[in-house]
DNA sequence: CGGGTAGTTGAACCAGTTCAAATCTGGTGG
DNA sequence: CCACCAGATTTGAACTGGTTCAACTACCCG
């Protein structure tokens, strides 16, 4: 772990997200209006550490303040799903809310920062109020949203391309070359979780980006990516709008 | 329409949940102690009838009292999916809310009876409170735990057993044939649309309906299903548990 | 009874999977 | 700094299950 991040080793200190220079990553637009909203910062997560098992008691929501967490899940086959990659700013657990445990299992990507929400929250913090709900109402209907878009699209191209845009968009840095601009990032997943994610087999997502790589859309070696910013309408696809990928 | 519902006819007739004979459909077990829900009675929508399109302003959500309604979208290339088939007691509209307009159509598949709950509630309502943003929360949260499920499993027979079992759990009347129990129900919707909501063609949720048929898993003539009632844990698959076909 | 939609069936096709093996990568220990 | 290992990625080739296309049949409604 060449840039481990000691600052907030801090197990469990109080926090709210009014004081949090991050504030503004998690809640944005018109959600920053709300008021306080009680969060415990968690000990850093190392790669692979898990942020919850299947089968645990439901009690709290998480944000994550830095990194990268997958939520998974694996049938009794024993098949591997993706059911959400999780990064800065995003919400996770709401899905394991209304039925009081873990289904699914959520794991860090890489050294991890997460917020801890307790849920419900306890009657003694004035901060559970309405606006509290709302706000996470509205981050249910975002990933609500999002799934459904998530679904297998006609071609694999389109899918891994929808799933590379997100990404660089909303954590890339960006680089002028010419008049162009293209978006860098590091791919906090493989390929196999790539297609375990979007429901294609790890060597049709390879194949995938190899095919958009020779039509110049992007450039990929290992982990890094390099790909063309979208430009509104994703060009030379029939490619829905772009797909968030988490929230 | 042989059956048509003349009583509840009146257009936006004001409502509370606690006046009305149905609550106890539309907010079961815990989500039943909260308080007054501000809705309105729709007039009836007939088959086909829109209940809201693709492109409009997001106002509301709303509870089927009775009927069915298919929430949709399509996509650059006229592709049909569906997202959602909502029930009796089911809440719908809420992937809109974060974005504040539809993406998604919905329809009737059959007569249908709607309460419209406003939303963002009127300032002046005073069951604005956290109990209902709960409530909802809560809603959302079981969707998203369904729509988890909803990818398309690694065998059609799985989904569409699945799907079947989970329709016919929630709608079907039981019927005792010597010691085993069934579940007759007439489907809403038609096998394309079944497809649809699967991931899977028309033809192969036909084929798989009658492979399930001959193992003796079910028997269906149209539009008619028999289907053996679930005992516990889905026998004869690796099924996973009893998948929720909506919220 | 007539027409039209929904459902069914068969056959060819083909995209994505599977299996196997080569290659590459990053990280480790000497 | 270099050799080496485990896991990740890539590639090729055969396979297969689901799609597609094209009839055909059954059912529902007027």
């Amino acid at each position: 772990m060449a840039h481990r991040i000691h600052a907030l080793r801090l197990a469990s200190a109080p926090a709210d997200c009014r004081n949090c220079f991050m504030e503004a990553r998690c809640w944005q637009g018109s959600e920053a209006a709300g008021g306080s909203v009680p969060v415990l910062r968690m000990p850093t997560l190392n790669p692979g550490e898990p942020l919850w098992r299947s089968g645990g008691e439901f009690n709290a929501l998480y944000l994550v303040r830095h990194g990268a967490i997958k939520v998974y899940e694996v049938d009794l086959g024993g098949v591997e799903r993706v059911l959400q990659f999780a990064f800065a700013g995003d919400l996770l657990g709401l899905e394991a809310l209304a039925l009081g445990h873990h289904e699914s299992m959520a794991v860090a990507l890489g050294e991890s920062m997460i917020c801890r929400l307790a849920w419900p929250p306890a009657a003694s913090v004035p901060a559970h109020d309405a606006a509290l709900s709302e706000r996470l109402l509205r981050r249910a209907s975002a990933q609500l949203r999002q799934r459904a878009r998530a679904t297998r699209l006609t071609d694999p191209d389109a899918s891994v391309r929808g799933f590379l845009q997100e990404l660089a968009a909303r954590l890339g840095r960006e680089e002028r070359v010419g008049d162009h601009v293209w978006l860098r990032q590091r791919l906090p997943m493989s390929r196999l979780e790539i297609g375990q994610y979007l429901g294609y087999a790890e060597e049709t997502v390879c194949r995938s980006m190899r095919r958009l790589q020779s039509n110049g859309e992007l450039e990929v070696s290992g982990r890094t990516l390099v790909i063309k910013k979208a430009t509104g309408v994703t060009p030379a696809a029939a490619a829905p709008a772009a797909r968030p990928l988490s929230a």
